[in-house]
DNA sequence: TCGATTGTCTAGCAACGCTAGGATCGAATC
DNA sequence: GATTCGATCCTAGCGTTGCTAGACAATCGA
């Protein structure tokens, strides 16, 4: 039992070493740099080995992207809880959200940009994407205003905040005024 | 001095074939399907005559992007000139933003999404990519609200749409709520 | 009519995601 | 302690990708 209970671990094990791996290299890299023959030489196991842990590329993708999304959510509420009051905390928040995406570009595209396999929006999306939209709604719910539906009002503030975020890395916004964007973004949107 | 320019009147027809095919086969079967093989097929002539055209893959891309984006000006300003005053001409502005991205997806992926090396946020930004921020940023420059800069209002109202655009498609965002995010969100980045 | 130039194609390179099938190793049995 | 047997892992290879070198043919100027 000791013996079988063991080699789990180890699985286990391979299996966290082979998304940080896969993680660390799209960050410094890209993730066309990503490939399965280096992965497979960063984790010193041979290619196939890879899909035994997933079923492919697209897995790993997505196994990251729910990493990201833990981490996100924690950074999130962390950030909000340094805050006083509603107004201050979304715009802290809003400012977590983009330093999220600006320093860690890879996780980010994984989450929102690429095609992890996973589902949204439904009943069957994985915890910690809810959980972070979660964490999104926690601190946005408050300034949603009169007869405005929380969920929605959260959902345009992130997609808002998502936009921000990706045209400003592919060059098609200049970063310099990013904290102006969020400001006014804030001004127009949070009620109080 | 009359044959040359036949050539050169027969080469300018190839080279839209090639951006018309390209565009034509990623709305169908999307950008992946896109391959230099499959595109030469369709042309009707073999891969290296992609390369005389552009140099790569990215340069396609990025020709769909620009002949898209001249479209999309166009389309904008069409939608906006048919409402009346400020604020109805920004709800039309939106939807026609969102329905041109739901209706061309591979169109709006090789201008937003996908690398198409071209310059952005540069003054040598191509043309049409200009144009189309202009468009923008005709009508929404109305509703920018007493001293915020109409480029940067824009900017924000922009990257909004946009995420809404992507994450949507993505089936991040639940489709059937879209013209109720619309509506919150001129109602309340809108001044007047 | 002949050489040079232009245009186009065939063939092939390295790298990609992914998989079939054989070797090897360790645990359980006699 | 030797032997079987199943799990584990690797070598090798398939089909496809973007891109290019070099051969070949058509066309033009002299």
């Amino acid at each position: 039992m000791s013996v079988q209970e063991r080699k789990e671990r180890e699985r286990a094990g391979r299996e966290r070493l082979i998304v940080a791996t896969a993680r660390e290299l799209a960050e410094r890299q890209g993730w066309d740099a990503v490939t399965t023959r280096r992965l497979a030489e960063r984790i010193e196991y041979s290619q196939p080995v890879l899909y035994s842990h997933f079923r492919g590329k697209r897995e790993i993708i997505g196994a990251v992207a729910l990493a990201g999304a833990a981490e996100m959510a924690a950074l999130l509420r962390a950030a909000a809880r340094a805050a006083d009051g509603p107004r201050a905390r979304v715009t802290v928040l809003a400012r977590a959200y983009l330093d999220f995406a600006d320093r860690n570009p890879a996780v980010y595209d994984a989450m929102f940009r690429l095609d992890g396999g996973l589902a949204f929006a439904h009943e069957d999306t994985p915890e910690p994407l809810k959980d972070a939209f979660a964490a999104l709604l926690e601190t946005l719910g408050e300034v949603a205003g009169e007869g405005v539906h929380p969920a929605l009002f959260t959902e345009v503030f992130w997609a808002a905040l998502h936009g921000l975020a990706t045209l400003t890395r592919a060059g098609r916004l200049p970063p310099e005024y990013t904290e102006h964007r969020v400001e006014l973004l804030v001004d127009r949107l949070a009620t109080v």
